[in-house]
DNA sequence: CTTATCGGTTTGTCCGACAAAGCTAGATTT
DNA sequence: AAATCTAGCTTTGTCGGACAAACCGATAAG
C-alpha cells in the first residue's frame, strides 16, 4: 500500500464554480470587506483567466447566494448576507416541504419564548422605546387587520432583536414569514382579537420593561395561544401551509 | 391628476431574473413537481426565446437557490430545496455577522431541548431503532474524537428528526453547522469527555424510548452544559465563532 | 451476455459583437 | 466662476455562433 502512488482528488468542478468560490473565499475570510467593490467583470475576466460569460455565470451564484451585490450603479460589491433574504429562501422551502400550521406552531413557540426571556434579560432602552413606539401604532389601527399584522410582524422582529442573540433572531426568521401573514385573517375573523393582540403585546413590553421574565413568558404564550384558538376557527392545524394560502388566497379573489 | 394617464410600472428586471423568476414561479405552485426535468438548455432557449448565456445565468440563479439541480447525466430537473445547503448559506452568514458562542449555545440550548420534546412525544420505532445504532458506534469510537464529533452531530439530526417537525429541524441546523464542528476540540481537551458525550446520548434515547420528557430535557441540558463547560476552558464563549475556528485552525496546523 | 464502438445530444467554455445605461471630463452657458 | 450640457469612454446585459468533452443510446464484436 505504501508504495502505491496518491492522486490527489482531480477536480472536476466547472469553471464558473471555481470563479464564485474564490471569490467567496476572498469574502469569507475577510481580505474582502462588505462593501468594498470586487472589480468589474473584464477584471475578472483577466484576473481568473476565463471567458466573461463564465464570470457571469459565477457571480450569478454569489449574488443568488447574497453574498455579492450591485450597487447602485450596478457595480459589484460584497455585503453582507441579509438574514431576511436567506429567511425568504427557508420559507419557500418549508412551503415546499408541505410542513402543517403545527409544525410551525410549535417551533414558534419555542422560539418566540426564548426571544422574549433573552428580551427581558437584556433589552436596551432603545429596544424598549422602539417596542413602545410600535405598540403605539398598533392600537391607532386596531380596526385595520392589515395594518395591525404587519405591525405584530414587527413586534415580534423587535422583540427577537432585543434579545441581542443574532442566531435565535435568525432562526426565528423563516418560521415566522410564514407563521405571522395569517395574522391578518385571524384578526379580521374573531372579534375583539385586535384588541387582544394589543393588550398582549402591551403587556409583554411592560414585562421587558420590569426584567419580569415570567410575565413575559405567560403573555406571550397567551399571545400565541390566541393567535392558534383563532387559527383552527378558520383552518386545521394539520393541513399543509400550502394549502391553507390557497385556499385563503382563491377566497380572497372571490 | 384624475386625467393624468397611469402608466403600469415598466418591468425592467434582467432578462436572465425572468428566466428564472418563470421557472421558479412553475415550480413553486406544483405545475413542475420535484424530480421532474425541466428541459434542456436548448427547449429553455426556444420556449424563453433569449439567448443561451441569458438561460445559463438564470438557471445558476436557481441552482443557488436550491430549487433545480443537475441529475447524474447533468440534466436539469426540479428538487425540493435542501435543508442543508440552505443552513450551510446560513452559518455562513452567521459567521460573517461575527456571533459568539454565547448566541450559539443559547440558541442551540432552545432547540435542542425543543426537539427532545418533540422526539419523547413523537418518536417511531425507527427513530428510536436509528437512535440505538449511532449510540452504538458512538460507543465504538469513544476514543476517537473526530469520528465522535460526527456522531454527536448525527445524533441531535435524529432527535430533531424524531420530533417529526420540520420545521424545528430546519431552524436548528444553522446554529448547528456551527456548534457541533467544536465537539472535536472539547471532547479531544477533556479526559473522559467521550465517555461523558455517550452516556448523556445513551440516557437522551432512554428518555425518549421511555417517553419520559423531563429526563429528556435534563440530560439535553446536561450534555449541553458539559459543551459549554468544556468550550470555557479552551475559548471564550464571548469572542465571535470566526475568530475562534481560525485560531483553532491556525494552532492545529502549526 | 458482456464489451467495444460510433453517432447524436447536451453541457461547459470561448470568442466577438452591440445597444443601453452610467460615468467622466471637457465644452458651453449663465 | 459656478452650474449645466454634451460627447466619449466604460460597463453591463444580451446576442449569435462555435467547439471540445462528456453523456446517451444503439449497434457491432467478442
Amino acid at each position: 500500500m505504501a508504495t502505491t502512488p496518491q492522486f490527489r482528488r482531480i477536480d472536476l468542478a466547472p469553471a464558473y464554480q471555481k470563479v464564485a468560490d474564490a471569490i467567496e473565499r476572498e469574502i469569507i475570510n475577510g481580505r474582502i470587506k462588505p462593501g468594498e467593490p470586487i472589480g468589474t467583470e473584464q477584471q475578472l475576466v483577466e484576473q481568473f483567466g476565463v471567458n466573461r460569460s463564465t464570470v457571469r455565470e459565477g457571480i450569478r451564484v454569489l449574488e443568488e447566494g447574497g453574498l455579492i451585490r450591485r450597487d447602485s450603479s450596478r457595480r459589484l460589491q460584497a455585503c453582507l448576507p441579509r438574514y431576511n433574504k436567506l429567511a425568504t429562501r427557508l420559507s419557500r422551502a418549508l412551503i415546499l416541504h408541505e410542513v402543517t400550521f403545527r409544525e410551525l406552531f410549535e417551533t414558534s413557540m419555542t422560539l418566540e419564548v426564548a426571544s422574549v426571556e433573552g428580551a427581558v434579560e437584556r433589552a436596551t432602552e432603545e429596544n424598549v422605546a422602539e417596542l413602545a413606539d410600535n405598540v403605539e401604532r398598533s392600537a391607532d389601527v386596531v380596526g385595520n387587520p392589515a395594518g395591525l399584522a404587519e405591525l405584530d410582524a414587527e413586534f415580534h422582529v423587535l422583540v427577537a432583536k432585543a434579545s441581542q442573540n443574532r442566531v435565535l433572531q435568525l432562526a426565528r426568521e423563516p418560521a415566522a414569514q410564514l407563521f405571522f401573514p395569517t395574522t391578518e385573517m385571524i384578526v379580521g375573523g374573531v372579534p375583539e382579537g385586535g384588541a387582544r393582540l394589543v393588550e398582549a403585546h402591551r403587556r409583554i413590553l411592560d414585562a421587558i420593561r420590569r426584567r419580569d421574565k415570567e410575565a413575559g413568558v405567560l403573555w406571550t404564550r397567551r399571545h400565541l395561544q390566541d393567535w392558534r384558538r383563532g387559527f383552527e376557527k378558520i383552518a386545521s392545524l394539520d393541513r399543509s401551509v400550502e394549502h391553507t394560502y390557497m385556499e385563503h388566497a382563491y377566497a380572497a379573489r372571490q
